[in-house]
DNA sequence: ATGCATCCTGTAGTAACTACAGAAGCAAGT
DNA sequence: ACTTGCTTCTGTAGTTACTACAGGATGCAT
């Protein structure tokens, strides 16, 4: 049984995250030792790094919980798996149009600066009407 | 003067974005009709637009703030103005990064799921060690 | 016995809003 | 005058996914 610093290690989850997701429920509780102190065994820091990589690929909670759930079904998971990932990926393009418009505005309005002269060209930008 | 669904109307910021903000202090109270109903004039309408200008384009309620301030201030801030806006987008450009590598995992694994066979390479790739 | 690291529970804070509830005001039509 | 319906008011709580304590107990090595 391993403590939850060396979990959180294992795991790539900090302690206070670990904590955090028994108490919503997102994990179940986890076993005590007689000093009450928490104890997991290898599938729950397997089960902690799955949720993790979930996060790293930017998957919400709910759906990291939904993916660990159909990992967990015995059954054939593969198209809801394949929906949840293609549903997140059209998020994330998205997002990203969304920030490349952005970079793009942003580095005229900066690149305008680069002239040393009295007004402000990006003050003058961002009070246009 | 100017109620508050109209100054929202006007300058985008929803109403009760417009009272949070005031309840903040990144603006100034508004006047009062003799009723208690917030009045705006032209020059408050500009002020909220510049501030959502400067969210829409990704910086922090406080980076909107100094902006602001230093949109208002007689002298030449062109250089502060410069500093702000370069460091934001170097933000930007570290976000589009991360998002452009999320976004090639995301798509890699979503596209092996197109084989219709048994196991899911999805959930395969999540679970691996 | 004494440190020191680790752990516990419980609470509050983060960013920037958003979403009510419950009451009051305002404007138009009858 | 009265009703209807829209707008506004204050105040509070919820959102996401954690993070950061405080104050105290436990475990382990010297």
């Amino acid at each position: 049984m391993i403590a939850i610093g060396e979990a959180s290690r294992l795991s790539g989850v900090s302690i206070e995250t670990i904590r955090y997701y028994e108490r919503e429920g997102i994990i179940a509780r986890a076993e005590r030792s007689a000093s009450g102190r928490r104890a997991y065994s290898d599938t729950e820091i397997f089960e902690l790094r799955f949720i993790k990589r979930c996060r790293d690929l930017g998957f919400s909670l709910p759906d990291a919980v939904a993916l660990r759930d159909l990992a967990d079904a015995p059954n054939n998971s593969c198209e809801t798996v394949e929906r949840l990932g293609r549903a997140h990926l059209t998020e994330v393009r998205s997002k990203l149009r969304e920030l490349r418009q952005l970079e793009k505005a942003l580095s005229e309005l900066v690149s305008n600066c680069a002239n040393g002269n009295n007004d402000c060209p990006m003050l003058d930008a961002l009070r246009a009407s």
